[in-house]
DNA sequence: TACTATTGTGTCATATTGACTCATTAATAC
DNA sequence: GTATTAATGAGTCAATATGACACAATAGTA
């Protein structure tokens, strides 16, 4: 791993010349498995805290770009759909604990204004990927990265936390303006898969019915005939994303004004 | 205006020292006049093009804090409900035209790395404030500050009417869940004022008998015994918000969930 | 005093929602 | 093979919300 080490001492020296100073993106990647909602996380290389996997900003390049970037990077997905949700910026939003430790164990000489000290804000951005097609990647400053139940929490580093949490918010409340699922589900599936995620996003229970009875008045779905089998019982249909549909409900909304 | 100008020559020069680089704050400040909705806008010292109010933030400040302290300094106002909307990161937002004759105007030596000259992204703040309570005050890089019809706006500089539009997209879609006028109307007010608002908000006319059934169901209007007279025709009653009921919707929500 | 424009309130048809029921059916147990 | 079981597709019905409209009341104006 050497490689990765030089990757790293090349990052910490030179960094500054090729990204933005100040800014950060975050991103919160949901994931759904086994009926659980799971978040993707890093754990740093030093100490036991984990953290959402995040980037900087190059300097000729789109805030939205940086974060695909580190979602393809995390996870070898590519052309997902991510929603930029909210920018976090206290003050003492940055620990450098992790930085200089990092920079002790390398022997990379630092002094107080290296740019990787100073304050960063954040820009937050949530993607909804399919489980089983994530290759968890950690970066140079992590040694893991792996999905973790999002009401088992492991210890997460500075405003972390407050970040998965607004994340989820967001999310429920554009719940009624736009569609979910399109990257979260493999391309067939039945409508109680999706059920599942809207249940277990929204946190509560949803009438099978009436479920049911929304979701295909959004006109977004196409019914296949081919029937799931496999499970026990009676046999349900498989359903797709109408692609166009689901792509034009999700610019223009689902319809439910003021 | 020998004071502003040393004040404008400080901060270019010195500004480094306080502010974060590359980042900045910009307000969407809504007003409502004569059944129009209104725009502030600053218009550049040099050049034609109009602006957004906006700053930068504090080497120790929050940047809520940021957009709190550009609106006091704007337009006077205090403890304005301010939501943070979106936050605008193209590689190639800053055009420093209207920097860099402020630098030759002012005789101020800079090159290339000037803290000002490099790329910024911009978190975008809109607030709804009360157009008469307002006392608009150019800042250092602008001669004038005044409000503009939405549907009217002249030129302005970089991606501030892209910002101003997204702004009235977000604000449409908080309207089902947010509850608007406090800021935006006097302490008493007609259901007809406040329809016009959210028809001005909305772009199209609703119902009136309707609306006001829809409104005094979020339980947040205190209905007054005194009439509003001097109108012509049919003294309506007066309303006021109850501002613990208000809050709470703010926070909490107007209940339209999935 | 009559007229007019606007307001408070009410009605009614339609659409949406929440809580159920019931027949159907794929796998499993017998 | 047949009965059993549990989940599914479809449908019902009351409660609620919404959109469109009607009508009497009334403050100013003519």
């Amino acid at each position: 791993m050497k490689q990765k080490e030089n990757q790293l001492k090349a990052f910490l020296q030179k960094g500054h010349l090729h990204y933005m100073p100040g800014v950060s993106v975050d991103n919160v990647i949901f994931g759904f498995h086994e009926n659980q909602l799971k978040v993707l996380l890093l754990q740093a290389n030093t100490g036991k805290f984990w953290m959402l996997p995040g980037g900087f900003v190059q300097k000729n390049e789109h805030i939205d770009e940086a974060a695909a970037r580190v979602l393809q990077t995390r996870t070898g997905l590519d052309n997902i759909f991510l929603q930029q949700f909210h920018t976090f910026g206290q003050p003492r939003r940055s620990s450098n604990k992790v930085l200089i430790e990092t920079f002790h164990s390398l022997e990379v000489p630092f002094d107080e204004d290296h740019w990787l000290l100073q304050r960063f804000v954040s820009i937050g951005y949530y993607a909804l990927v399919e489980y089983d097609k994530v290759h968890p990647e950690p970066d140079e400053l992590s040694r893991t990265c792996t999905w973790h139940d999002l009401d088992r929490l492991p210890s997460l580093l500075l405003d972390h936390k407050d970040i998965i949490m607004k994340a989820l918010e967001e999310l429920r409340l554009r719940l009624n303006y736009q569609p979910v699922g399109y990257n979260l589900l493999p391309e067939q599936f039945t409508m109680k898969n999706l059920q599942s995620i809207y249940e277990t996003l929204l946190g509560r229970e949803l009438d099978r019915a009436n479920f049911s009875r929304k979701i295909l008045s959004f006109g977004i779905l196409d019914r296949k005939r081919k029937q799931f089998s496999g499970g026990a019982h009676k046999a349900p249909f498989l359903y797709s994303f109408n692609k166009k549909k689901y792509f034009r409900a999700l610019e223009k909304g689902l319809g439910r004004d003021f």
